[in-house]
DNA sequence: CATGAATGAGCGTTCATTCAT
DNA sequence: GATGAATGAACGCTCATTCAT
């Protein structure tokens, strides 16, 4: 193979999509991303056959990559309520650190680009966690509720509070530790 | 904010709109807003100066009127508790029957074209929720945490039960007193 | 209706086509063809929804102008020889005066963008030819062969006629008998 | 003309442009030609210096195997009747067998990128024909017609013939003769 | 020489906005 | 004011051609 697509040029290209989706929105012209990523407008055709391909495919990259970071050194035999903890701290740590990329999942989440198949796929990299909700809601306040709701309002604590922390950095740790007391009280066992 | 012409054609636009972006998303042409509003694409224009100004005023509309239905018949000297239950039940009815418009408003909140003032003039609507939820605070175990944490938690947790709903409607009773539960147990007082 | 949409623009857009696929081929822009129009290039959409659509109009417009052309006058009552000859003149006045069109014309008959119903529609506006050759074929050399054979032949021999007199247009008018002579010989009755 | 590297991947790219340009037309990508004969995009290019080059080489191809074809097993001591009725007969053969040769032959015919050269050049592969032609010519009823209007006509008749005859292959034996007689009744003496 | 990734000009079409009627 | 044609910048994508491997 003469010339192998690089991986690396790749992901310059998806990192480059997301510096310019920050700014820009997600209509941002292909041809700036491409240029941002430092190869011509055509190239990115070579790695994203359209344009909703590459969202797809970064949507997928962060949404694993946060997974992947909200789940790094587990303690596996600590208490749950520990374990929690540890994966909701690692998720906003990961979440203060790139705030961009937060931004825009954010912005992909509501886009009618990301298939069910990529917001399936997505969720994939969410597995443990849920397996962990699930133990927890099964013996606290919200046995009966559906574990649907249930995950559903943990995302939206787990926005809010990120959220939250954006727009005030320096308490983070606090704003940190109240939003985990918030979810504990929601659905943890007294 | 002023309103020249016809009110009832600006509402005609408005309400295209929402029919229109919910199928099509925010990208939705003007020229097929204004078809469907049965005016002409140009008449579109003398109501609202440019794209993002219809989307600010739809923005504006949809969450005055949100606000207004969750506040509608509000018991003032109930408990605190029943006050709070009896907007959350509202707002959850509102979305309930208006799902498009609750779609709608999901695309707007993250759209570049929305502007902080507009983002703030929809505040306002809130304002009367805001101080119920303030005084809940002050007595429960988020006394210590900053009020804007609150509010951004309290509105993901509407935003979660909403959805939730949505998906099942067939248990909307029951998912709505649950969700609130979860609030209550987040902000209240035991 | 404000600004009516304009036949002559649409004549105009027709015609500098003809003039600019004479000289670049099918493959024209057509930014080029709306800028020899003197029209914006998004201008050339309101009046033809695509490209492939002005091809289609322009090959019906220039075949009806041809049949037209090539009947105009015909003397009924006349001999059908002299019937024959006359729309033969006719037709190779035409393309001897329009020799843009005529290439332009056979451009299209070869392109991939001109569809069957087009097609069909083109071959109405030489119905009367075709009758005429009918009776011509049905007391001649030829009452055996199908009628599909004969059109494609004195098809072939106009084409062959037109293009030769084109190449040498001083002698038009004899190779214009010559060219009928030779089409008598095949089909007419000796 | 030189004939570098591989014949057989010349051959094999020629072949799929004819099988590539029948379904696609002379816009049919080169990367999508270089697939078909099994070799990589960029090799064409070693063989074909453009894509123009390539289109004007299979022109060239197609004329001289089909003049081949025509005067194959010319019986050079029967009449000329017979010795063009022979070539006749052979053309047809040829056409009916290689309906796609035929079809992109027509194409190149009338495209922009073919060359005065390469038409003049495929032209030399005809001119035993053109002999032949001229002999018959000298003693009809064309005497007096120049022979480039005799030459087109002969030409526009086995197109018209070879394209009645794909149409109803059935009949191809009669379709065949009654062409001839129609092109001996043009030039032949009685 | 073969390969296929890289390039970038170019194209058809869309659409917010303007403006003649 | 209402209409809808006019405008032209912009965009996603293609593809002939080049060139690093």
């Amino acid at each position: 193979m003469a010339r192998p697509k690089s991986e690396d040029k790749r992901n310059a290209i998806l990192a480059a999509a997301t510096r310019v989706i920050v700014t820009q929105g997600l209509s941002a012209p292909t041809a700036t991303i491409a240029h941002e990523a430092g190869v011509a407008n055509g190239s990115l055709f070579t790695y994203f056959k359209t344009k909703a391909d590459l969202l797809n495919e970064l949507y997928l990259e962060l949404k694993t990559e946060m997974g992947t970071a909200a789940l790094a050194g587990l303690p596996a035999d600590a208490t749950i309520r520990h374990q929690m903890f540890h994966f909701w701290s690692n998720w906003m740590r990961w979440a203060t650190s790139n705030p961009e990329k937060r931004r825009v999942m954010a912005q992909l989440s509501v886009s009618e680009d990301i298939t069910p198949e990529t917001r399936m796929a997505a969720g994939k990299s969410m597995a443990r966690i849920g397996e962990l909700l699930e133990q927890v809601r099964a013996n606290g306040p919200m046995t009966d509720a559906p574990m649907g709701l249930v995950a559903q309002i943990m995302d939206a604590l787990v926005n809010a509070t990120e959220g939250y922390i954006l727009s005030d950095p320096e308490n983070a740790e606090s704003h940190c530790r109240m939003g985990f007391e918030a979810l504990w009280r929601v659905v943890g066992s007294p």
